[in-house]
DNA sequence: ACTAAATCCGAGTCAATTGCTTGGTTTTTC
DNA sequence: GAAAAACCAAGCAATTGACTCGGATTTAGT
């Protein structure tokens, strides 16, 4: 799963539209005065996110998107990947990776980005928008073994 | 925390170095044939990681890079941190973000992405050169119980 | 002292991606 | 029929990623 700004401003404009969804539909406009987020550029999420099925448009003057299921039906994870380009294979990623089954010493860190995506799609799809809109994102899981502190060093995805 | 294929490919020297570890310090050259990176940007890499002390180098032929710490006390986030870029700070991102400030609903996206690097640096740095090495990347990280979507107070957010 | 192995260093290249702009077309309501 | 909206396609500036090129410096061996 990729991880880009792209992605942030697909979920900003889906917490949006779920936060001011009425009986009316919520245009693109509004959405980006809001979001500050430039028109076009949400014409090009919103073509994905519609095709992905995450929500329905409504053409015409009062027009605009809902959301095609509950705010408490669509996780995060799945607006990132609808948006994102699917992972570009990179040296040994995926099935059949050529120097995984050659060499497999090349390839011991193969299993860890394996696990750091899992970790990451796990979490991203433990969250719904209803969740971000109630802010009810928080500390969630634990680690089993721990390790000394102090490792410490500011974080930020990107 | 960023995360790109230079990581990655730091990541894969490194292992590879405090697998090849003997007496004698590891050449650049030998990684690169080894893991099929370019030579020059392995170069690129190891300053950095240099720079950051988690390699020492030996210069002069027979000369090479060393580990500086033990392979079990060099932790696979600290290698990613030595080699990528900070974080770009987006438009919301770290401490007085304006947009954070001024409309809150604007952002009610931050804490999601500060928990994920939280998540991502937390799996990161709970693995050493050491347990990749011994293959010991596992399943380690567990759900804390779903909150019911309904139910329940809010969440501690620390 | 000479050579060669290696680290160091800085610049440049090339393609892909991001975040946008421009300029439309269609659909639909009033 | 005018205007609001979704749609669509092309292009563009800046950035980044993954390199290459061309050296320079250090040092072990002879």
């Amino acid at each position: 799963m990729k991880l880009s700004t792209k992605g942030r401003y697909a979920v900003m404009a889906m917490v949006d539209l779920s936060r001011h969804a009425q009986n009316k539909p919520v245009s693109l406009s509004d959405i980006a005065s809001r979001q500050e987020i430039s028109l076009s550029y949400l014409e090009q999420l919103f073509a994905r996110l519609r095709r992905a099925g995450l929500v329905k448009s409504v053409r015409g003057p009062g027009g605009g998107y809902r959301l095609a299921r509950g705010a408490d039906e669509i996780r995060v994870s799945e607006i990132i990947l609808a948006v994102d380009e699917p992972i570009t294979a990179t040296r040994c990623a995926d099935l059949g990776g050529v120097g995984c089954r050659t060499d497999r010493s090349k390839c011991l860190t193969h299993d860890l980005w394996e696990e750091l995506g899992n970790q990451i799609h796990l979490f991203l799809s433990s969250v719904t928008l209803q969740d971000v809109l109630d802010r009810k994102i928080g500390p969630r899981l634990e680690l089993a073994p721990v390790l000394p502190a102090g490792v410490g060093g500011s974080m930020a995805v990107s």
